[in-house]
DNA sequence: AAATAAGTCTACTTAATCAATAGACTATTA
DNA sequence: TAATAGTCTATTGATTAAGTAGACTTATTT
C-alpha cells in the first residue's frame, strides 16, 4: 500500500493537473476538496516544488501550479518522487534497492516472483500520466 | 512495499515449503537462515497458525509445519493473511477496502489506474504458490 | 514417575517511523 | 502598510518493528 503521503500528493496532482494553465491554486482549496490535513499538504507540495515538478507564488493571488503540462509526467515518476517505492520488496525495487540478508537473488525464489510483479506494476505506472487523474 | 512482517513471513513460509513433509522445523532454525528477529518470528509463525496454515508441534522435537502441500497456498493469500493489503490503494482493495473521502470511484481518475495495477499484480500473485518460493 | 531439557506461547517494553498539528516567519499584492 | 498566502521549524501522537522476561507444554532420560 502506499504511504498516506503518497496518497494525498497524488490526489493533490490530480487536481492541478484539472486546473493546468489556470495560474496558481491554493493549498488551501486543494486540501478542502480533496480532504487532505493542510498542514500535511504543505510539506508534499513544498516537497514536490523541490523536485521541479510544481512551482509556487507567494502572497495574495498566489499559490501552486504545474510547470509542465500534465501528460509530461509519469505516475510512476510522482510516486517515487514523494519517497514510495513502487515494488513490494526492497531486493527488486529500483530506486529502492536494498539487497536481502539472506538469500541469493540468483535462486531466490520469492525474488522472482515478486520482480514479475513489479514489472507488471510498472508497465502501466510509467505509461499512465497525471493527465490520467483528471476525474471525467 | 509489502510491510517487515509480511517479507519475513513470506520468507519462513518459504523455508517451511522447502522442507514440507520433514516433520517440524525449530522457529530458531528459520529465524537463522533466514536472518530474522526470532521473537518477531514467533508471533508471526503464531499468526499463520491461528490461520490454519501451519501447525506446530511443542516440546522437544518440536516445531512448525505446513499443514498442506505448499502448492495449495497461493501467495496472494499469504499475504493477505498475515495483514498485508495488496492494492496500492484503500479504495481498490478488495479485502482492506475503505472508501475515499473526497471522490466518486465512478469517475476517479486515479481509481481506474490503481484498479488496473491491482489486476495486473493478482493475476501474478493468485497464480503463484508458496512452491514457487523454494530457492533453485 | 520424576527431573530435565527443548520447545512454544503470552504479556509487556522500547525504539523507530509515519502522520498530523502548531505557530512563527517571509514575500507579494493592493 | 495591511492583508494574503506560501515557507520553515519544532512538537505531538499513532502505528509498526523489535526486543525482553518468563510461563506453559511436551518429550526424553534415568
Amino acid at each position: 500500500m502506499l504511504s498516506k503521503k503518497t496518497q494525498y500528493a497524488l490526489k493533490a496532482l490530480g487536481y492541478l493537473a484539472a486546473k493546468y494553465g489556470q495560474g496558481p491554486v491554493l493549498i488551501s482549496e486543494i486540501a478542502k476538496n480533496k480532504k487532505i490535513p493542510i498542514k500535511f499538504l504543505e510539506t508534499i507540495l513544498l516537497e514536490l516544488k523541490q523536485n521541479n515538478v510544481l512551482e509556487s507564488k507567494k502572497g495574495k493571488g498566489g499559490g501552486y501550479y504545474l510547470i509542465e503540462s500534465p501528460k509530461k509526467t509519469t505516475l510512476a515518476q510522482a510516486i517515487r518522487l514523494v519517497g514510495g517505492p513502487i515494488a513490494l520488496v526492497p531486493c527488486v525495487s529500483l530506486n529502492f534497492y536494498e539487497k536481502c540478508a539472506d538469500c541469493d537473488e540468483a535462486t531466490c525464489g520469492l525474488n522472482k516472483a515478486m520482480l514479475q510483479t513489479r514489472d507488471a506494476t510498472l508497465k502501466i505506472l510509467e505509461k499512465k500520466t497525471l493527465a490520467e487523474l483528471i476525474d471525467g
